[in-house]
DNA sequence: CATGAATGAGACTTCATTCAT
DNA sequence: AATGAATGAAGTCTCATTCAT
């Protein structure tokens, strides 16, 4: 007899789960993980303090999720915008640039909390820059300047683009778009041969 | 309430209150400012818990403390690395980079609370950084390649380098020390004219 | 910090609300304000500490509110003993005492609490005899004799009653009832013009 | 062989517990019993915390001896106003105020300290006003109008003039100095035969 | 006598988490 | 599912008091 998949766990995210995600971005963005209460989020949500638990284990799985949800985003974005025949070559470096500074503009809060310069979100930030410095570093492999070490590169380009676009998202009329897409896109192609 | 005239500053830094400090060098390192305790501190540097309250108003000055001797030992190195003659040029880039990293290795703890990725150091590291970014911004004024915007650049070089080292620093056998200083030399002479 | 909407006051006083109150009013009565912990207080009213915390702001509330509390009823009482046509008159003298003095009777942790002779409840008690002492000196007022300041003499009676009952209170066998009451009214008739 | 007198306890008051005494007067004054920690008293008085504990048990013990020494004087005041002839006549009851009102004019400090409304003074202040409220018991002894208990008188015009006196002290501009002994006197006349 | 750094008990307060309804 | 009162561990900070110098 199969089991009813109904009787796995709570079927949909359903609107409450959603709801308390919502806030919890919300409210991270504004404070910080260390900022906000397990409290605060019901209350944001318009949920009584318990019902938080009846969704997340604890307000760390709740930045969890956030974290991975928003990784999970900004993946798909990434991807849509490097065609792979693209990858590897130095073709890539601008669309990509524009993807990530197009979701940053358009997930502020998500950005803040990943991003963000005083990310306290525990281990789950570093995973997120972790795994964006090693597509990175995947990418250059082979095309690395000499004396450049790609690993290296993969981490500096990560902190550098994490950096530029957590200062820019606060303030946006700090430069424009296209003076920071440009910026880093420049930095980007140093390091690299020429394709 | 406080009348006392004895309320003042304690006049020297007594070994009492370097003892607490290198306590919340080691423990801030370790776990984190959250993840430590004024007891803790107290307990490492082998005082009873009141004793910290003689020395610092609370956790946050202590870590505020901590940063700016930090950011003062920072500047003296960078200074005497890099002659005012050479600044501004490309000839600094190089030996900047080198006391930089060269300052990482001594003083591990330090960086890792100061660069840490998890820097939750309040407003204290971001000033920090801000400051290592202006510097850096103002160095390359006049020089940024055609398309770079020269604060981005200082955001972005500070970016790539207080990750690079954060992570370096970690685990120094993840890189050679000359791969480090070389690819981050090689991205900062990116965005600028060569000289 | 509080942004909830949950956060605002508990709706009802609910019971909860009411026997810290009550193991205030009995704890502050035996031991003083500062001679009573919030934790003393839920532990007497069989709670943890915490739950204090969800009702009253500090232990100075709690004690504002008893007061309040306290003062509220006393002048209901006062109220009811002393009909309108009566006031301004020498008519009122009696029946307030009395009513003050059934009051004590009845309400001796209060009175303890209230007009104490360590009555070091912040300004809150000031406040109850200053009212106090207002009332009477309006109801005096045309009626002083010579020589008499009606402010003063608000002042005078006040202390007068707080202390003999503040002390009668503590062990009424030291006088009855009637001693207590006779001699308080035969005073109050001083000073002032019979009618 | 007789002790040497030099050998009972510190001979002489000495400065320092002199000046211990005297900011204690001046911050209990100020601040009440609870307001005031030892170390601001001996900072007060210009030394370090220890010295306290060189010339007082503690807390305690510095508050008790200030209100003991108030006593004396009140005491020593009081005696001289009213020559042993007239006590227990009522010709002693305007010299006795005067006196009173007199002291409390000239040592606010411990008058508010003393009389206080919010006098926390421990069992201390207690003492002060219960000896004075006997001694006048005493005074009134024989002379009392029927209805009228001699203890409760005590009490009355002990509170009566505490606290019409620690009201005055505050702020002397509240009523001139005669209307406030001319009021006294006359409320301390009802309740006993006119002599 | 004086010092003042150190102590450590204890009060206050917050908040993640549970659970009976 | 939702509630929200209750819990209690954990952390912050104060201050009376001691003691080696």
């Amino acid at each position: 007899m199969a089991v009813s998949p109904a009787a796995e766990r709570p079927r949909k995210p359903g609107p409450t789960r959603e709801r308390l995600l919502e806030a919890g971005r919300k409210l991270f963005a504004e404070r910080g993980l260390h900022g906000v209460t397990t409290h605060d989020i019901a209350a944001q949500a318009g949920f009584a303090a318990g019902t938080f638990y009846l969704h997340f284990r604890d307000k760390e799985e709740l930045c969890r999720v956030i974290a991975e949800d928003t990784m999970e985003s900004l993946r798909e974005r990434l991807a849509e915008a490097t065609p792979p025949e693209h990858r590897g070559t130095g073709k890539a470096v601008r669309p990509f640039t524009e993807a990530l500074v197009g979701f940053a503009e358009e997930n502020r809060d998500l950005v803040r909390i990943v991003f963000s310069r005083s990310a306290e979100t525990l281990a789950v930030e570093a995973n997120v820059l972790d795994e964006l410095a090693g597509t990175i570093a995947e990418n250059r492999r082979g095309r690395a300047a000499e004396g450049v070490d790609p690993v290296v590169l993969g981490h500096a380009l990560v902190g550098m683009l994490a950096r530029v676009i957590a200062w820019w998202v606060e303030d946006p009329r700090r430069a424009t778009r296209e003076a920071v897409v440009e910026t880093l896109v420049r930095i980007q192609r140093s390091g690299t041969h020429p394709e």
